[in-house]
DNA sequence: GGCCTACTATAAGTAAAGCTTATAGAGGCC
DNA sequence: GGCCTCTATAAGCTTTACTTATAGTAGGCC
């Protein structure tokens, strides 16, 4: 519990000090610059000389030099104050308890359902609201790399640490069929199916995909790769044309939006599959944010599936 | 001279503790892990909510929640301190004397007489060495965008300041002739010169192709703008073939090297004019290496020319 | 509600860090 | 050499940061 990682052999005072020397190019001068004592500035660096373990100045040269160390600190040193210095004025601005801004990643078959009620939200929290749809491995790789503060979708990451995950939905696949098609009862009916009608699928490039193409190899079944597509609306639309049946979920059908289509949906036999759909975000970066949001997506689905 | 320009609130040891609060939760927790006493950190969390002037931490509830600001604050000083812990292992890089890495800009007109030592001695002092030849003026820029270490060239960049400059030589300008032509002794001469011949010029995109104009202008002479080149070897190559006479610099001419050419050099009537060739670098972050490779310019270039 | 547990805040004392003044030594310049 | 300006070291002091001790508070459990 208590392993420490080494403790910083410095810190931003004393870079300034080391900074301060560079710029003015003699330790009193730069005393003077920093409104303390020249044996001040003498001292602060020569302990930080001491706890990096390298020398930084070469006072055998006047004006005094830096060392090659030296120079490589000075860029860095001051890249690092740089940036220490723009965190104040940053947090200033969430004083009015608003973000600068915020980038939420939305899983492409909620769009529809989440993006009006997600925005509304996310502009009283955050000056600047940034809301992508895609598909969720994306989007994990872009919270990962800080690119996206949190993400709704399919796939909570479980592999990863440091994160936090809300669960805010559940639902079960289901067949969506032309309504011209009977719906089958049992698994052998449902092997029937696939024989007569092409699947229309999910990408594997997507989280649905691969977790529908799993179930169909516990079923036994592989039908031929014939159309798959990233997009729910797509998959919906093909079957809506007759052009063979899909598996699905009904926020997919949801987020679809086709009214009126010659469709219906269908319990899928044998064993029930579902999927789960988490918010994820690194964790306790965000408060109580990520809490709030799903539970607002939770009633947001729940009216849209509702008042189907 | 006094002008503070606002101290940082915050050091990176409190950043620290901050940090810990985040990822375990609890104020006690972070303790713990950092080896410190409980009250220590509630004081630190404190002291740095008061000088930033901001609530970090939500008390009311428990485990601890961050705020708003809390949370921008915790994206912020962990990629800080990830940086900060990145700067020492990269200056132990340096303990044998050596830079990880060293980048030189080269001014054309320099590329054949001193890329061959520079290169030699930058390898003493870094592991890698990149030497990049062309225009001065995209050198500078790259330079005071810190993609370039320093460069030798033709433009001292006064008007900016924190850079260092060292001068290793100077030279005139002068004409550059086929030999079939009788080099002009006074202006008139010269601008008959021009009336008869095409002037090859440099290019107005390099240093030296400015100088040489506004020298023109200021001896009343404009010839037309008929052929006109980067590289100082497509300048003598095309006075080497006849087809004009140009303004150049001895340097230039070395740097062309096509031993044997019907070329010969001369005197520009008028005013003397020359260029100063100048290594460049950010003030004091190369401790004794601008110097030294100013001396090692301004002795290979001795050489160069002595020997021609 | 009342009790228990685990947490946080405050107070007072202490140890350590950092700063100041005073002074000695060293390099550059006339 | 003599002078000026710089840096390093020493001794004392101030401030900071930490510790122990203790009081207060939220949440879980009966």
């Amino acid at each position: 519990m208590s392993k420490n990682p080494a403790p910083l052999p410095f810190d931003l005072k004393s870079l300034e000090v080391f900074l301060a020397i560079c710029e003015t190019g003699t330790m009193s001068a730069a005393a003077r610059a920093l409104g303390m004592t020249q044996p001040a500035v003498s001292q602060s660096i020569a302990d930080l000389e001491q706890s990096l373990g390298l020398k930084l100045l070469d006072r055998d040269v006047r004006p005094l030099a830096v060392t090659v160390a030296g120079g490589l600190l000075r860029q860095r040193a001051g890249a690092l104050i740089g940036e220490a210095r723009q965190i104040a004025p940053m947090l200033r601005q969430t004083e009015h308890g608003k973000l600068p801004i915020i980038r939420v990643g939305l899983v492409d078959s909620l769009t529809r359902a989440l993006t009006e009620p997600l925005a509304n939200y996310l502009a009283t929290i955050a000056d600047e609201v940034s809301i992508l749809s895609g598909l969720t491995a994306l989007h994990a790789g872009d919270l990962l790399t800080r690119r996206l503060d949190l993400f709704l979708g399919v796939d909570d990451l479980e592999t990863w640490t440091g994160l936090e995950r809300w669960q805010f939905a559940k639902e079960p696949y289901c067949l969506l069929l032309p309504e011209s098609l009977k719906a089958p009862r049992t698994v052998s009916e449902l092997k029937k199916l696939a024989e007569a009608q092409p699947l229309i699928r999910f990408s594997a490039r997507s989280q649905t995909g691969l977790q529908i193409d799993a179930h169909m190899r516990r079923l036994g079944l592989s039908p031929p790769r014939t159309m798959e597509f990233d997009s729910p609306y797509a998959v919906t639309a093909m079957v809506a044309a007759g052009r063979g049946f899909a598996i699905t979920t009904p926020l997919c059908v949801v987020e679809a939006a086709i009214p009126g289509a010659p469709i219906t949906t269908a319990k899928l036999p044998g064993p029930q599959v579902s999927r789960t759909l988490t918010l994820v975000a690194r964790h306790r970066e965000l408060g109580r944010i990520p809490r709030d949001l799903s539970d607002l997506a939770r009633k947001s689905l729940d009216q849209a599936t509702s008042s189907k």
